[in-house]
DNA sequence: GCCAACGTTGGC
DNA sequence: GCCAACGTTGGC
């Protein structure tokens, strides 16, 4: 069992739209980045658990978990004209995007800021920190735990 | 809205 | 295969 990062922006896909699906799974789509690509292809898989973390927004940083209940799949977006998302480079043959299933967990008490988490010695070499334009990342279990107790308040 | 970081594209 | 131009991400 493995921890991730997910990054979303709220203004499109919030913790609380995933908290309002209850059990039902979420297609992690709109994926364009081949490095977050070939994590959810080759690492992500069923029952791993993910931060989920808002981006370009006011409020930055980790605000619930979530878990992966659907390994890799072609997302669906990239085939379709109408989507933001559909990619017109690739095809039903070989599909140039994936996704993954994923369903709420948790939502914070309290947001833990990209702030904390860098001002945090033991997040010091979280792939957030260190690269900050990743939108799928792994988490080490020694920093899941320190995210989660921060949450706590 | 600005801009730094960095990934992708395309000419050669 | 190099690298300049360009586009996107994402914090501020």
């Amino acid at each position: 069992m493995a921890y991730w990062l997910l990054k979303t922006e709220p203004s499109e896909f919030s913790i609380d739209d995933l908290e309002a699906l209850g059990s039902k799974t979420e297609p992690w789509d709109g994926i364009r980045n081949y490095q977050a690509r070939n994590i959810m292809r080759d690492k992500i898989k069923v029952g791993d658990k993910a931060l989920i973390y808002h981006s370009s927004c006011k409020d930055v940083g980790a605000v619930g978990t979530a878990e992966v209940v659907e390994n890799a799949y072609p997302d669906p977006a990239q085939f379709n004209p109408k989507s933001k998302y559909y990619d017109p480079k690739s095809n039903r043959d070989n599909p140039r995007w994936v996704c993954v299933g994923v369903k709420f967990l948790s939502k914070f008490d309290n947001i833990v800021a990209l702030k904390q988490i860098k001002s945090t010695p033991a997040l010091a070499e979280m792939v957030l920190v260190k690269q900050g334009r990743l939108s799928v990342q792994p988490v080490t279990a020694k920093e899941w735990k320190v995210i989660n107790q921060m949450a706590k308040g």
